[in-house]
DNA sequence: CGAGTTTATTTTATATATAAACTATTTAAG
DNA sequence: CTTAAATAGTTTATATATAAAATAAACTCG
């Protein structure tokens, strides 16, 4: 741009900086998100939203409801019920009853679904570590914190 | 935690930094697609990957390939042909045959899809702006500017 | 108590997504 | 030219997603 930059032309660039950060966001996230899905996939046979249910329920060793289990992965109900369908299918989690509501299952890892998750857990974290090797440490921290603070900014009441 | 921290606390930490990272990034993307989608079915009733879509061909008036789209938007050809399909039904878009090379299409917005994302546009744009608002310029910024460099990083040739 | 509301989960219809197989066309090599 | 390989796009089967309706259990309050 030239050195003639007016107010207008300022304003504009003001409006666009968190389009354009929008942008990169998303596509930093699609970047990670193809790569780890393909990981998961060739090494594992599983799929990212499985190992992201996984993940919240090894977290959790007394177990989550289908609705806190959706609180937490930002999806719908009823997403939750397929994937825990899934899941549940392939004996890697249950569901449990819950005595004192009978609405409520209380899903839990199995043994085998422990054990399995432990495996890709380090493979995954593994992956990630290496998508980032090259960022520096500091550079890291930063974003990790400008990050935070977004997400309480985004997770507000008075949104 | 206690201050008497060790180095293998350390080490840990560190390793556990870009995990943390990815999870926020996940985040803080989620949030705001989920918003964003649910802005635009509610006013324009339409998705957030046909906005997309009609976003990169905003930008490249001269029509754009399915393969062209696919890479852009960071998804598989297939599913690039269910979006076209729809918004072409909906006269939004069109495949123009490319005298060139038959085997190619050049997708290019119609008047009306054209008229009706120019629409969209500024109210997304608002949308994003108000999303943001109280993020301070200064930290849009650097995040930005971080994001740019995490982009080039993970769609550097050697990895 | 009991009708009405709220809460938890599932179901339904539809739209994105992927990977892998397939079709059609173009390019490359002999 | 002609076969082989590469490229562009679609199709298929399946897995996530959503919104909205449906089901079932628990709560509320007159």
């Amino acid at each position: 741009m030239s050195a003639a930059v007016g107010l207008d032309t300022r304003l504009s660039e003001d409006t666009h900086e968190s389009l354009r950060l929008w942008l990169r966001l998303l596509t930093c996230t699609h970047l990670i998100e193809n790569r780890v899905r393909k990981a998961l996939a060739a090494q594992f046979k599983t799929t990212l939203p499985r190992f992201d249910l996984m993940a919240q329920l090894e977290r959790a060793p007394q177990g989550l409801q289908m609705g806190e289990l959706s609180r937490r992965m930002l999806v719908t109900g009823g997403n939750i019920t397929g994937i825990v369908d899934q899941l549940e299918r392939a004996g890697l989690i249950v569901r449990t009853e819950d005595p004192g509501d009978r609405r409520v299952y209380l899903v839990k890892l199995t043994k085998e679904g422990r054990r399995q998750f432990a495996q890709m857990a380090i493979e995954h974290e593994s992956w990630i570590v290496q998508l980032f090797e090259g960022i520096p440490k500091r550079e890291q921290r930063t974003l990790n914190e400008s990050l935070s603070r977004l997400r309480a900014h985004l997770t507000r009441e008075t949104l």
